[in-house]
DNA sequence: GACTGTTTTAAACAAATGTTTTAAATATGT
DNA sequence: ACATATTTAAAACATTTGTTTAAAACAGTC
């Protein structure tokens, strides 16, 4: 019974919250077992004591972290698919911003799963199956009845990628853009970016639906050079 | 006069060119010292010798890559200002994706600066003045003037982030697009991706330059909440 | 209270990695 | 040809990092 909250956690359990805090912070590599254990108060034994080895403990917390990463953030936001399909567009980018930007306490959940992204491990086809995966579909969805069936399969993961893009990009660059721009991250920036890219991308499908249509009525479309 | 053209260049430029491979495949810290002379064949201590220690070797390898990487694929592709602001975007995204996407011979120039955004080191700094900043500072003018004088500074740079994510995207998430769509990131794909970034960017500056012409007109945009 | 299985701890270990040392090889200048 | 400076090479070194070991501390059971 010491004065610390984390000492009311068996050891293993602290060793899950710090390492998810670590791993999300350095990604698997950088991370290094000794900064888990201390943050733990924990053996730097105990690691290898509790999961195997060090990639039995990013295991574990990646199974620990995705289930409860959704649960936090549902990826509909509780927007149900009756509802319009650009209210679900702009639930979808804002839960998919939380989970990246939140800086709440536990919030290493999406950042996991971006930093797999950009450094896969081992775990990735794990990942792309539990998490990446569905998030791919659900958005697919949202896109293909954006697009009514004016588009084919190709343009709408285009656009799918293009709105993931968008999102991973205040993750994976928000280093560049505190520096840039020091307040852009700030106070209310999920509201505000979410606001921007839901805009934005509505109007690019709009707009590419619309030239789709136009096409589609034998009006030629503008190819760029390739 | 050994048989390999590498043994025609002196161990301090095999070194760069080795290093910049594999600082580009790994990033600053995952590289090692050991990899890189072998690469270059060389003795592990001429990296000491000829640039101090290893972050030396890496300042070297940037210094000697950023600028000849815009000579490679100048960011306005010899589009001149004159040209109209969408061919110049057009430009703009093509050369970027292709610094990004290149698997030319050396074409680690756009992917180490690419890691440098995803993982900063000590070099950031440098980097941000001498190659991101003017390259924000590019494409913000080319969309200020597609967005003409309808749109505040603000509503600029949230496009001008929505056009670098959409491109950085297919570099930082490359390997999850390859696992889910195999064919996407295969022949031709700069080409494809330039026509989809472009239209999409441009069906959403049109789009809310509309939207922002309607609210100056005094007809009210519909807030979504927050 | 002794026995047994579980957990924690400190220390040692082994492998990886950046750096330094020292000498040999090579080039350069006179 | 000799002397000097530069470059290369092999080995040793120090540090970091993941893992293992062996003993101590703890918890539950009879």
């Amino acid at each position: 019974m010491k004065g610390n909250d984390d000492k009311l956690l068996d050891t293993r359990q602290r060793l899950l919250q710090a390492a998810g805090e670590v791993f999300a912070r350095r990604g698997f590599k950088s991370a290094t077992v000794r900064e888990i254990s201390l943050r733990a108060k924990a053996n730097i034994a105990a690691i290898n004591y509790h999961f195997g080895d060090k990639e039995g403990l990013y295991s574990a917390v990646l199974e620990h972290s995705l289930g409860s990463a959704l649960k936090k953030y549902p990826p509909d936001l509780n927007v149900t698919t009756k509802s319009r399909a650009e209210e679900r567009l702009d639930a979808f980018i804002r839960s998919f911003l939380s989970r990246l930007l939140d800086d709440g306490r536990p919030a290493w959940h999406g950042k996991l799963v971006a930093l797999e992204i950009a450094n896969p491990t081992a775990a990735l086809d794990q990942i792309i199956e539990t998490v990446i995966g569905p998030l791919y579909a659900h958005l697919t969805v949202i896109v293909r009845e954006l697009m009514a069936d004016s588009a084919d399969e190709e343009s709408i993961h285009a656009c799918v990628f293009s709105i993931m893009g968008q999102c991973l990009f205040f993750h994976h660059s928000r280093h560049v853009i505190t520096k840039l721009y020091p307040q852009e991250l700030g106070a209310g920036a999920i509201g505000r970016l979410t606001n921007h890219i839901t805009k934005f991308s509505m109007g690019a499908i709009k707009g590419l639906a619309g030239q789709a249509e136009k096409m589609t009525r034998g009006i030629s479309d503008n190819p760029t050079s390739l």
